[in-house]
DNA sequence: TATATAACTAACTGATCAGTTAGTTATAGC
DNA sequence: GCTATAACTAACTGATCAGTTAGTTATATA
């Protein structure tokens, strides 16, 4: 009953989540919202209360979509070596391009909210444990398989590997030379390659 | 000729840069710089110019002093291995220690302004290609004694070692757990230990 | 078709933003 | 001590900040 919206709840948060990406909390004022989401001020605040909850349903957004399909073939129960591999060759290959800039939400999260609000705290350190999980996990899967060496330390490895994509994120975004990604990713890959048996 | 000032520019740059660095650029409005440094508004704008002057001036203070600082060790012409190791060693022990969430003024810009803004971008990428260089060459230097074998890739490996710092300073800045960086550390050490010849 | 409901528009709130200005005061050189 | 100079104080600018509100409109149900 009552009049129906006239916007997609799940389509303005998506595009919250872009403009957050791109600008960052506090270079996305809410007249950037209103401008470029398909809602109006009133409906905005309706539906997500403040910015502050808005800007965690776009974290809690990247997280369940963006991160997943970035992780995707790193968090396969059959991944190993070559897809950490490919993740930083993936990455190291996009400095420069067009959305490169937006760098990683949760880094940028890191960077500027984390320190002082402890809701973004605690999304940006999930993501952190998720990530070094994954990693580890990989390794754990090509030491399975005898493909790495069994005294590699798999926990530890995967934590270094975490640490280091978020170095490539803050790269990406400060639009830093591609050649200096691209030889970070080639040591990457020799690193990963003195894991194996 | 004409009233003397009542402070100091050098003391009230480098109190500037210390704001900037804990709260961000935008974290800190041109209020805060008046309630914390010992100088009145008129005074901040007739000798600063403007709060992105000051924040330049913040960010080049920061290189000459802070990042000097604190790369030395790995700077000197006979430094190595050793040197790096130490380095992400000491800021790996300051994770959650009382000034560890300020991280590092440069990453913070990375991810804050360099993408939006080009004088804030050119700072961030001077930064990057030194310590990338001082990596590289502490490695040229071990690989001069002996100590590293002749095939490694320097200037590469310099160029990871610089991305995976701004990872830990990421990590220090979202006060991630201490035992991911500690765990992270290791890593590195054992990954320099294989550069050994 | 009448009514209850909920989303709409658009103007508004007080606070804060970066930056300016008019008038006052302290000093150095004469 | 007088004067030129430059830094001081403090109130002010218009713009923008996040968030609110009063009145209007569109729909589902009855």
């Amino acid at each position: 009953m009552g009049r129906p919206k006239t916007y997609d709840p799940e389509a303005i948060a998506d595009r919250a989540m872009e403009l957050f990406w791109l600008n960052g909390y506090h270079g996305t004022s809410t007249q950037d919202l209103v401008d470029h989401l398909q809602i109006n001020r009133y409906s905005l605040y309706a539906e997500f209360g403040s910015k502050q909850n808005l800007y965690e349903e776009a974290l809690a957004r990247y997280e369940r979509n963006v991160v997943t399909g970035n992780l995707g073939a790193v968090e396969c129960a059959d991944a190993g070596i070559a897809d950490i591999g490919e993740l930083f060759e993936a990455f190291a290959a996009g400095a420069r391009s067009p959305n490169s800039k937006r760098g990683c939400l949760m880094c940028n999260s890191a960077a500027e909210l984390a320190p002082h609000d402890p809701n973004s705290q605690r999304f940006v350190e999930a993501n952190v444990k998720r990530v070094s999980r994954a990693f580890s996990q990989a390794i754990k899967n090509a030491q399975r398989r005898g493909e790495v060496r069994p005294d590699v330390r798999a926990i530890e490895e995967g934590r270094y590997l975490a640490v280091t994509l978020f170095g490539f994120f803050v790269m990406l975004r400060a639009q830093i030379e591609p050649k200096i990604l691209r030889g970070a990713a080639k040591a990457v890959l020799r690193y990963l390659e003195g894991l194996e048996s």
